[in-house]
DNA sequence: TATGAATGAGATTTCATTCAT
DNA sequence: AATGAATGAAATCTCATTCAT
């Protein structure tokens, strides 16, 4: 029953236990997920564990600090690769989409680390968190000098899109419960086979509504 | 040092107990709020809280179902006078924004719930929840059949509205650190004397130019 | 097994507490000591001994302190009971041989704490414990203005006497393996049924002899 | 930042851990003291530490072994190149003091020991120890013999001086707090340029004083 | 010999809940 | 209704020792 453990050398080791956490912290939060359980699933000795990765918190630090690094540098490269503004905005909007929504653990666990404060997060962990508002920043200012974007509030625009992927992702069996209870359709999307897609087309739709000058 | 506690009647000892509840459910969440931290704040013995609220979880139960049950009242409450579709809006995003970002202890508390799927929610109170989207729908069919509007997801901005106002409520204390490692302005609003206004204002105004029609 | 436990009243109980965690810390010192051994051994759960008393350092400082301020109150009251500076100072001896050499546990203790540099005394407790050498000082002193003991560095006297006793005291199942590997005595009284009134008379004795005048 | 190791021969490094074992030995107790930090301030791998010196029980007896034989020896020697009894005495007295008083670890080793009723002593390290009364019986006896000193019980008269001087040895921490604390002296020798010296010089009067005939 | 990694057994502490009055 | 005391079950963490190379 034990998630396949990687026993080849160190690093996968670690990596694979840092999976396991994330999502136990993920379901349960900090003070609910168990480190005997995590240690179990993961297929490891409980001292390895602390061997390894220290205590509890420290196990819960690397977690998050892995989580958003990750998450800015792959959402750097990717907007590097754009062009025009729109297009940045485009890909910026279409990256966080895929990773919040990708990752199935990755929501809960924002969500309950900016509900307490963003208590267990190092310096270094902030300033990357900070880093994708950077990003947003750059673009719309782009946009609004090229006379593409009507002049906005940055940091704004940055939370509603951050904020919306991370309850639509976190959402996904509040959701659930819902259609079960009710008849009428409570999905975002109208057509089930398509969900993502949609979802994202029309959160980008709704940018650039909001965003396009009045001519 | 307690907080005073109202002695007169029983329901106005069980609502202290309840928002007391409410804060450290909502700084720690549930697994790591502590029964006897709340009784010793709440000024009131133990024992005699589960006498009264029952065990941990219904004390949990009570305070989230207060919490979403309030908030649907006072919001249908107040949409409910408004007239034109568009006052309607203005009104459903103003009162979710009074609620959200007026009761400090209210996002940390609704972001947790979510990210742990509702897990503590009852069905009563999940219809509740979803009673606001159902607000959100009708106003923005009413918007469009009267030729206000563009067509839209519905659900998807009633998310965007209320996931954002939730971010912005919980991620004070984030902000704040940023803003004291930086030197440039990480706040939501550039003037730090109106945050709250022109944050609400640049929302609506963000809203309304998505759903405006092209004319 | 288990010692009687006295379940009238709170203190009594407490009491009970302290006294076997002392027997334990004095015979296997501060980390070797076992909370579980204790309570157990008291007869009591281990959780109601936290809710008493605390945990395991706290427990430790009252036994230390309980043990300490006994001793200073017994010893003044003694004292204060002899009249001219002879007899005070025959009671000062006294009363420390019946105290230490008394009490199996409680040399061993005292050695401990002074070896880890009192590390776990209060500055209440570190105090107690100079009072006792505030009393050699005023006896030696009264002494040698009444003509009866030549001047003598009081704190060397009182150290000299509190270390012997409690050596003599803590030094019985090593004295004990010795005579049994050896035929020639190895006690520090030559009859084994006498040693307690043999040994003090002779610390009275020395202690005397070495602080008469010489006339 | 490890303390420089001598890795040239066997010997020097094995006596370089048992160095480094003995102050955490002597500042925790056996109990207290760690293995992994003792490996570590000793700049030597565990397992290392394991292969060389055996268990932790093994790296004690080791150091209380060596510790007592070589006091003994030490000693023995001296107090051999003095020629009246009361030279040797003197020696007996000097000897001790220097070797208890000049390592700092060495008295809270002892008194930890004897607390704990020498439970880690071997048969041959409690005959080493009592070597030492031995030679305080000689003296004392030789001393007799010829009209110098009154009868005595030696065993004391050597527990006097040997606990005198390990209780000042170990209580230096204490008696720096107590003299941090209060404004008058409350060191053992007014001057405290001389301390060591005066107190040794009291020490011997003291006992001197004492054993001296009546004549 | 030497070492990084691993681990079982056990130690301390916590905490929601219940008991007895 | 109210409360101080009690407690079982479990959670976190530690540490001497050994393994594998």
């Amino acid at each position: 029953m034990n998630a396949k453990l990687p026993q080849k050398n160190t690093e996968d080791l670690t990596a694979h236990i840092l999976n396991i956490a994330a999502i136990h912290f993920s379901e349960k939060g900090f003070s609910g997920a168990r480190v005997d359980e995590i240690a179990k699933e993961a297929g490891v000795n409980k001292s390895s564990m602390y061997y390894r990765v220290g205590d509890k918190k420290a196990l819960y630090h690397s977690v998050i600090f892995n989580m958003i690094t990750q998450m800015v540098d792959t959402a750097a490269t990717r907007i590097n690769h754009a062009n025009s503004p729109a297009d940045k905005l485009k890909a910026y909007i279409h990256t966080l989409a895929d990773l919040i929504l990708g990752q199935p653990h990755f929501a809960p666990l924002m969500l309950r680390e900016i509900a307490s404060g963003g208590t267990n997060m190092s310096t270094d962990t902030l300033k990357a968190m900070n880093q994708m508002k950077g990003l947003a920043k750059t673009i719309l200012e782009e946009g609004h000098e090229a006379g593409i974007f009507r002049e906005s509030n940055y940091a704004l625009v940055h939370i509603i899109i951050v904020s919306t992927f991370n309850l639509i992702a976190a959402g996904t069996p509040i959701r659930e419960r819902l259609s079960a209870l009710t008849d009428t359709e409570t999905c975002l999307s109208e057509n089930p086979e398509l969900p993502y897609e949609k979802l994202v087309n029309d959160m980008t739709n709704f940018v650039f509504c909001a965003l396009k000058t009045n001519k």
